[in-house]
DNA sequence: CGGTATCCGCGTGGATACTG
DNA sequence: CAGTATCCACGCGGATACCG
């Protein structure tokens, strides 16, 4: 290709086929509480309770939808406590840390550039 | 804080409230078709025509929304030709490829995951 | 070619109530 | 505390038709 390309970081294929993968897996990590799930789950360890509050204005069924669909996707992990009252802890698998490595970045520029611009 | 936390980059409020600024602009560049137009984008500039062809599957009423609300946020740049047949280019702005910098290696690595998982 | 306008189905996602 | 179950509205987004 001719046009100058300053930005091509060895992404060889950029064309995704719809519901193939990648696009599904895309949609999750991006999604609207996809993203402000795993950005709190950077800070380390987290209950339920913890997560309904740093991901403001989330509903009960999107968390648990939200989760539920991370943990399938293999970057989150849920570890339950048989105890009464029940704990559940959620944190970033070893790929999940990987993703939240890249995604944090992403998230700090907007947050700047909303400051600037906004 | 006790947890490890290896992750935290500076980002020092992580607490967004519903409707503010960041999230807002978060939901534009982490939509469905946000990442995908922005990804078409990164390699440099494009017709209206190809950015169909790009975002497979997008339709041409979420194109120019897609197109309209990222120029708005002012990370794409639209250049209309006054000729016959008209000829219009969009690019990104240089907050554009800033973002988009951040952003390509997100999608790779996201590529990459579902290829040896899926 | 590069859009806009309109209609409308259906799935996302909020609210509420209930459970182990 | 940590969910599940159910109901339902509303807006996302596709399809279609048309315009400059």
């Amino acid at each position: 290709m001719e046009v100058s390309d300053p930005l091509d970081s060895s992404l060889g294929e950029r064309e995704f086929a719809p519901g193939c993968a990648t696009r599904v897996l895309l949609d999750h990590v991006t999604s609207k509480w996809g993203v402000l799930v795993l950005v709190a789950l950077a800070d380390g360890t987290q209950r339920w309770g913890e997560l309904r509050r740093r991901a403001t204005g989330i509903s009960e069924k999107m968390l648990a939808q939200t989760l539920k669909t991370l943990q399938a996707d293999g970057l989150v992990h849920r570890e339950a406590q048989p105890t009464i009252p029940p704990r559940v802890d959620y944190s970033l698998t070893e790929d999940g840390r990987e993703f939240v490595e890249l995604l944090l970045p992403l998230v700090t520029w907007v947050a700047d550039y909303a400051k600037r611009s906004g």
